[in-house]
DNA sequence: GAGACCGACGTTTTT
DNA sequence: CGTCGGTCTC
């Protein structure tokens, strides 16, 4: 049992010995030494968050808590890597021993292991949003809902509906009051949830948020597995707390109950994932889910210049609630933001283009500018003057690689054989075979009854007609063979795909491509089904993401996709009427808040270059050209803060 | 029963 | 503009 009241040194070889007081302010210092009871930060933008996680992890190491003891939870996997990596380094010492990752993904890890005393086969998978909306768009058909009168929800809508009745813990009526056009279906939708939980029991499946409801349900329901968890866990930490759902915060207090050791990060200004069930006012709430918490608040900002700054704090004073905290900077000189109104897109990209050769001849790298947009199609023009220029850039956010009907074809030969059960990928696996459309796939999947098996799979397809259904039943046994890699796996799949593919896709060759990429982070697993559910949990960003990139690029990027990052120079394009904030949000004012405060994170990702662009016309479709104005968000800001900028593109 | 074709529609963010 | 879902033809 660790004793946090013994202050002994490790004496691992190489172990560094850090200055805890001179390396942090006063605030950071307090809450990373503050480690036992619940302690609740409130770092503002900029404010070394990441900075603080990164000691507290050094230094509960160093108090000789056993790291195998300290579980941090990120937003993303990628985020709980960098902190370990950066603590790790701090130290001059691996922390392979403590656990992190994403809520999701440790809720999965644990009901790998105790899922049996919830009913849980065995190998249940991990299904995405796209296999949801299958799912649905099946149960649909099946509950013979084709033909009813009046508006129906479509099937991505059906998996937003029944997500918010989860996330945001209400009733279906409750989330319809936001969709009122749909109201007359309630007893439909209701006969939908109904049928889309007992089918995915059935095929062994889980969604993104079953992996949480299971999570907690879990702990609230096995004591002992509670204990056990909570007496493992002794030193919790949760990153941006602001944007977690009250899932989330459920599955935070079973966890500490044994000990009630939990630091929450996080700042009510960058909630910005309501659509996820995160509503801004949860972060005030720890509190009265933990009393006797401490409240510390970082309001120092490190990373941005006090111009940049001012605009930032001016925007949330237009806020309609206040927040808790107001940012300073110690660095007072710098720039002034600029506001640029180019006449079209396309001159919004040159002038992009243009300011970012100039910085580059100012001898700043591409890897310290970024392009922040509201959503993943405002960059494409973009994107096609950058090839044009050849600058090289990655982009994130927005389209989903993993979900793109290539990569899901060739994944489901390898989801049918870690999970025969989910009928779901055998119908996706069945279609691409000539001869084989929606009639046949129902019939075959419709006798694929509970516990079956792959072998039973194979004979069945052994005993049909159409040649290409044997053929693929030879191709299954062979990747089932246990001694396989993953990668001669999915090598035999890709060999069987490709002539498929041929003639599904015009853009065959491109896309042939990505999954010849595919297979080279595929070496790095040696069970199916890990690696089926590590891609699910945390898919690769883009393309760049599995093949590398060059040393350096320019970053576009979604506002979401950002946060917590940070570059010298930021171009927020697209600062619009009706792209920022997008035209959905415009109504209801707790939407527009959210957008106030997603331009919030995209003001505060700049150091030292902000510029703010918005094209004077626009292209829409349903009106043709428009004129744009400015995004409210900006064009309420006192006119000393924004360096307004005429723009002179030359004709190209 | 498979698959091509056509018209309507809505358009965001992510684990 | 691209996707989705429904219909028509082979």
């Amino acid at each position: 049992m660790p004793n946090p009241h013994d202050h002994r040194l490790p004496s691992a070889p190489g172990h560094r010995k850090i200055d805890y007081r001179a390396e942090l302010n006063p605030a950071q210092y307090r809450a990373v030494t503050t480690t036992e009871g619940p302690v609740l930060v409130i770092a503002g933008a900029g404010s070394g968050k990441t900075r603080t996680l990164v000691y507290r992890l050094a230094y509960l190491v160093d108090q000789g808590v056993d790291p195998g003891a300290i579980l941090l939870l990120t937003f993303t996997r990628k985020a709980a890597r960098e902190m370990l990596g950066r603590a790790a380094e701090l130290m001059d010492q691996p922390l392979t021993q403590v656990t992190g990752g994403t809520f999701h993904s440790v809720c999965y890890l644990w009901l790998r292991r105790y899922g049996g005393l919830l009913g849980y086969g065995d190998g249940f998978t991990v299904m995405d949003r796209d296999d949801q909306g299958h799912l649905l768009a099946l149960l649909k058909e099946q509950l013979g809902l084709k033909t009813v009168q009046g508006p129906f929800p479509r099937k991505d809508t059906v998996a937003d509906i029944l997500g918010a009745v989860v996330n945001k813990r209400l009733t279906l009526e409750g989330v319809l009051r936001d969709y009122p056009q749909f109201l007359p279906q309630l007893r439909h939708l209701d006969a939908i949830a109904k049928a889309y939980d007992e089918e995915k029991r059935r095929l062994n499946l889980m969604d993104f948020d079953d992996l949480l409801v299971q999570g907690a349900r879990l702990l609230t329901e096995h004591e002992e597995v509670r204990r056990a968890l909570s007496e493992r866990y002794r030193y919790l930490m949760v990153d941006e707390y602001q944007d977690t759902n009250h899932l989330q915060a459920e599955l935070v207090r079973l966890l500490a109950y044994t000990h009630h050791n939990v630091m929450a990060v996080g700042d009510d200004c960058q909630s910005i994932y309501s659509f996820r069930g995160a509503n801004f006012r949860n972060i005030m709430d720890f509190p009265a889910l933990f009393p006797g918490a401490r409240l510390i608040k970082l309001e120092e900002n490190y990373r941005s210049t006090q111009p940049v700054l001012e605009l930032a704090n001016a925007m949330m004073v237009e806020a309609r609630e206040q927040y808790t905290k107001c940012l300073f900077s110690r660095r007072p000189d710098g720039l002034k933001p600029r506001l640029f109104r180019p006449a079209s897109e396309n001159e919004q990209s040159r002038l992009v283009v243009a300011q970012v050769q100039e910085l580059r001849r100012q001898g700043l790298p591409l890897r310290q500018m970024a392009v922040l947009f509201r959503a993943g199609y405002h960059s494409f023009d973009l994107e096609i003057e950058l090839v044009r220029q050849a600058i090289p850039f990655m982009k994130f956010g927005g389209f989903k690689f993993m979900e793109s009907a290539h990569i899901k074809d060739l994944l489901s030969y390898l989801r049918v054989v870690a999970n025969p059960r989910d009928t779901l990928s055998w119908t996706r696996l069945l279609s691409l075979i000539p001869g084989v459309g929606r009639r046949t796939c129902a019939r075959l999947t419709g006798q694929m009854g509970d516990g079956f098996t792959l072998k039973e799979a194979r004979s069945l397809l052994q005993g049909q007609r159409q040649a290409g259904l044997k053929e693929l039943a030879g191709v299954l046994e062979e990747l089932a063979g246990p001694s396989q890699t993953m990668v001669a796996r999915l090598n035999r799949a890709l060999e069987h795909y490709e002539p498929l593919m041929a003639g599904r896709f015009d853009d065959y060759p491109k896309r042939a491509k990505d999954l010849e990429h595919l297979l080279t982070i595929t070496a790095r697993y040696k069970e199916l089904r890990s690696f089926l559910n590590d891609l699910t949990l945390d898919p690769p960003a883009s393309m760049a993401d599995i093949t590398g990139v060059a040393h350096d690029y320019l970053t576009l990027s979604t506002v979401h996709s950002a946060k917590g990052l940070e570059w010298e120079a930021v171009f927020i394009i697209w600062a619009a009427e009706g792209r920022f904030p997008v035209f959905t949000m415009q109504e209801r004012e707790d939407d527009t808040e959210e957008e106030r405060r997603l331009m919030y994170v995209a003001v505060t990702r700049a150091k030292r270059h902000l510029a703010i662009i918005f094209p004077a016309a626009g292209y829409n479709r349903s009106l043709g050209y428009t004129a744009n104005s400015p995004s409210r968000f900006i064009a309420g800001l006192p006119r000393k803060l924004l360096e307004p900028w005429r723009v002179e593109v030359e004709r190209g």
